[in-house]
DNA sequence: GCTTGACCTTCCCACGATGGGAAGGTGAAC
DNA sequence: GTTCACCTTCCCATCGTGGGAAGGTCAAGC
C-alpha cells in the first residue's frame, strides 16, 4: 500500500485495484477497521485515487487476510505486528515465530484456565441450588461469603 | 449507603463507618471501581461527611464484596445487577438466580470452546514449526494461507 | 499555629478491538 | 441529471479498569 496519488478510480479498477470495500470483502476485515489497522501503523497508509479513495493491490488484500487469521487465532494486535514483520522479512529465524506463537498459547491456556475455574465454581453453585420458587440460594450464599458451599 | 450528608469524619469513624480507601481494602474492591460503581448505579450513592467524604457501612462493604466475588466468577456489570436484585429481594425465586448463573456457565463454556479451538490449532502449527534459524515456517505460512499444514 | 504527607474529591484520558452513525463528497447506472 | 450505493473524515459507544492532574481535607509532628 504505498502507491502514489494518481489513479482515477475506474482506471484502478481496470488494473485490478481494489476501493475499501471490496478488499474488505476479499480479505474478511470490514472496511471499518481496514482504516483503523492504517491509522495505528499496522498496515502501511494505502494508496489513494485522485478523489481520495483508498485502493488495494492484490498483495494488500493478502496482507489484510494475515491480519484476519491471526486475529482468528486470538493473537493480539501488537502480536500481529510482530508477526507480520517477521513475515515480511525474509531473513526471519522460525525460531522468533514460533517463541511468539507458544507465548500466545500459554496466553490461551492461562486464560482458559481461569475460565475453567470460574466454570468449575459455578457448576458446584448450580448444582447446589434446587431452583424452585423458594428464596433461599446457595449461589446468593456464596457470592454473599455467608455459605458454606 | 443511603445516610444523609452530615458527619464529621471523626464522629464517622467513631461510629465505625469507613471511608473509600478502608471499604476498598476491606472488599477487595479498588477506591476508583467504587466510584465507578455509584456512578453507573450498580451501587446506590454513598452518604456524605460535611467535607463530602464517601463513608461506607458495613453493610456496603458487604455489597461490594459481593460485587466483587461476582467479578470474580465472570459475571459481566449486568448480571451482577440482576444478581444484586435478586439477593436484596425477600420474596426472589432461587429459580431465577439459577438461571441466571446457567446462562453465565453457557457463556463460559462458549468462550472456554473458543479458545481451545484456537490452541488446538495453534499447538498443531507450533508443532509443524522446526523453530532454527531457518526463514520457512509453517506457523506464516497458515496465517499467510498458503500453507498446507 | 504551620508544615507535611497521606488521603479524599472531581474530571479527563487511556487501553483493545470493534461498531454505529452523521455530514459531506464521488461514481456509475439509468 | 437524478438517484443510490459507496467513499471520506470525525466523533461516540462499548466494558472494566487504571493513570494522573488539580485541588480540598485530615491528622500528626514540630
Amino acid at each position: 500500500m504505498a502507491q502514489a496519488k494518481y489513479f482515477e478510480l475506474s482506471d484502478a479498477r481496470r488494473e485490478g485495484l481494489l476501493n475499501i470495500g471490496e478488499a474488505a470483502e476479499a480479505s474478511g476485515v470490514s472496511a471499518k477497521m481496514i482504516r483503523h489497522y492504517e491509522e495505528i501503523g499496522l498496515v502501511p497508509k494505502a494508496g489513494r485515487t485522485v478523489a481520495g479513495y483508498r485502493i488495494y493491490r492484490d498483495a494488500d488484500v493478502h496482507v489484510l487476510r494475515f491480519i484476519r487469521r491471526s486475529r482468528d487465532l486470538g493473537f493480539t494486535m501488537k502480536e500481529i505486528a510482530g508477526l507480520l514483520g517477521l513475515w515480511q522479512n525474509r531473513r526471519r529465524a522460525s525460531a522468533d515465530v514460533k517463541r511468539l506463537a507458544s507465548a500466545h498459547m500459554a496466553d490461551l491456556d492461562a486464560r482458559i484456565a481461569e475460565l475453567q475455574a470460574m466454570r468449575r465454581t459455578l457448576e458446584h453453585l448450580v448444582h447446589c441450588c434446587h431452583g424452585d420458587d423458594r428464596p433461599d440460594c446457595p449461589i446468593l450464599d456464596d457470592l454473599a461469603g455467608t455459605g458454606r458451599a
